[in-house]
DNA sequence: CTGAAAGCGCTTACAG
DNA sequence: CTGAAAGCGCTTACAG
């Protein structure tokens, strides 16, 4: 039998009250007895149950992630980085992780999480939303805890906001890309829809139009984000038009691509300069290693816990987006 | 307020035993309650609250994971694909993850996690130690909830395991690279001890022993798993021997040794034929694409969260192992 | 400065 | 076939 608070008070010689206020330390109690309340834990190996404590006190130390990371993904790092850093920060604060992927990509899903997530008393919740809008959580989460949004930042709710600057970073590939003497660049992209996609597209327009390049939609390919998309819209992109340089939006598709560059042996960069984004350790051993757009996708998981925390503590009105900023990698693809 | 128990039992106009039975199918409740109770279930969106749940019950729904994931470690896809099939499969039994990662690779580490799980109930725990004898586990989990060990089977308590048939694709991928006609065959694997890394030296050793080739030590290289050493390992096996195919033992490494190959345009499989082990996209990418030994990570996942729900169900001693087959997948770099 | 006691929302013997 | 009630292990007003 575990020993519970009743067992360290007796052992200690004192009530319940007093052991539940040195464990919280929440009211003044003598030295001397605390020391004797820590005894009787120690020696009772004594862990307080979480589950009457959040019975209790309606708090549970505990806070949901909810991602779509696709089983047949077996590419997708972002989010396992991101969530990575969110448990690394929430540890060191006592609090738990409960993961739930949205493998369907269907909004049901996402909101039959948040439903069981809600019986289960969590106190915060990550999302990375796969949906626009998303006032339907005005009817389950009720502001009964703190939403914080990741990657994506989705309207019709009241939550912080943790992303990366993507249309920064899409710009400064494209105007890297547009120093080195391209005219002709196109772009593969996730679906829009989402603010990642969306703004990374407004970053590559926005940096040709800086740069009085016309833009021409025919040379951008918009694609679902898996290794096949990746590898058909190269593909495809390469055969109808005359690009000389290719900025793709995210890891991902650049995986796929680079599948079909090598396969054709398209020399990188005299035949094709390529941008691709986020850095992770695969994008040096292509040949050539790649120029990337780094996105700090650990430390926008340990952003977006420290403002959980915060928010927890603190749940103030009014919700404040976070950019993180992106990095250009200057390897030998451009 | 949410609505609780009383309130549905209040609307229903019946005891909140009988609401209780018909949530848990607990006993006979005729068709009439049955519905009358559901339609109040409906009407005030009732959740049960799995604190107080959990607290009668002793049962938590929720199951801890532990791995040993670095931060740094932006390559370790392995562990986050088993997750992800632990995930799936537990959800789909209306069961909770809490995932933790090991980031210190600290033995004291793990055992903190365990508590920290403990004081939450956990209906049972996956891990995969670092330690080589878990022993400790006696004192600490006392056979309170099922221990599942994946990918490393380490020794010193009872519980079954799910790992991939590591010393079968250590043998395969030797055994190709003999048949190609090298007798020169380095090693680089991750460092002995956990029982993954002991199995492919093993099908390694045996792959040779079992075609006449002798076995020299000077062309085996053990090396901590994560990109650096990859590149440092192969590094010093190229400058120091005369090898003519490399089999890597893990992907971290294989990704880091990879980097170093495409450095120094080193010609692949000209030069060196080298085969990797894990299958993910990016093996696919480099020049040539890699040959690999696959590892169902997600499968190793989904087996272990199947054998986690029948422990649970049923508690009988006497644990099982469970291997589950490696494959070769031929691409061209060797 | 510390204790006795109510109560969080469920499950489950016990009655009838 | 269904209900009244005890109790899981805590936290936290309320007293003194």
């Amino acid at each position: 039998m575990r020993s519970g608070i009743k067992q360290v008070a007796e052992h200690a010689g004192v009530s319940i009250a007093t052991v539940s206020h040195v464990i919280n330390n929440t009211r003044y109690v003598s030295d001397e007895i605390k020391r004797k309340v820590y005894e009787a834990m120690e020696e009772l190996d004594y862990r307080p149950n979480s589950a009457a404590r959040s019975l209790r006190s309606q708090k549970s130390n505990t806070i949901g992630l909810i991602v779509p990371v696709l089983p047949s993904d077996t590419s997708n790092f972002f989010f396992m980085m991101v969530a990575q850093g969110i448990q690394f920060t929430l540890k060191q604060h006592g609090y738990h992780l409960l993961l739930s992927n949205n493998t369907t990509e269907q909004i049901e899903d996402e909101q039959e999480q948040i439903k069981l997530f809600n019986s289960k008393l969590i106190d915060g919740l990550f999302i990375a939303s796969i949906a626009e809008d998303v006032s339907y959580l005005n009817e389950i989460v009720r502001s009964n805890y703190p939403v914080v949004f990741i990657d994506r930042k989705p309207a019709g709710y009241n939550g912080d906001s943790v992303l990366a600057d993507g249309l920064g970073g899409a710009y400064e590939a494209v105007k890297t890309l547009i120093a080195k003497g391209h005219r002709r660049i196109g772009l593969l992209t996730g679906e829009l829809g989402i603010t990642t996609s969306n703004e990374r597209y407004e970053g590559y327009q926005k940096a040709l139009a800086d740069h009085g390049i016309p833009w021409d939609p025919s040379i951008v390919k918009v694609a679902e984000s898996n290794f096949e998309s990746g590898y058909e819209g190269v593909k495809a992109l390469l055969a109808e038009h005359d690009i000389t340089a290719l900025f793709i939006a995210n890891n991902v598709l650049t995986m796929g691509a680079m599948r079909y560059i090598q396969e054709r042996r398209i020399q990188i960069p005299a035949e094709l300069a390529v941008i691709g984004f986020d850095d992770y350790d695969w994008t040096q051993i292509t040949s050539p290693p790649l120029t990337v757009i780094r996105q700090p996708s650990y430390e926008i998981g340990v952003k977006a816990a420290e403002i959980m925390l915060k928010r927890i503590e603190n749940p103030s009105a009014g919700s404040k987006e976070y950019r993180l900023p992106t990095a250009l990698i200057m390897r030998d693809s451009c």
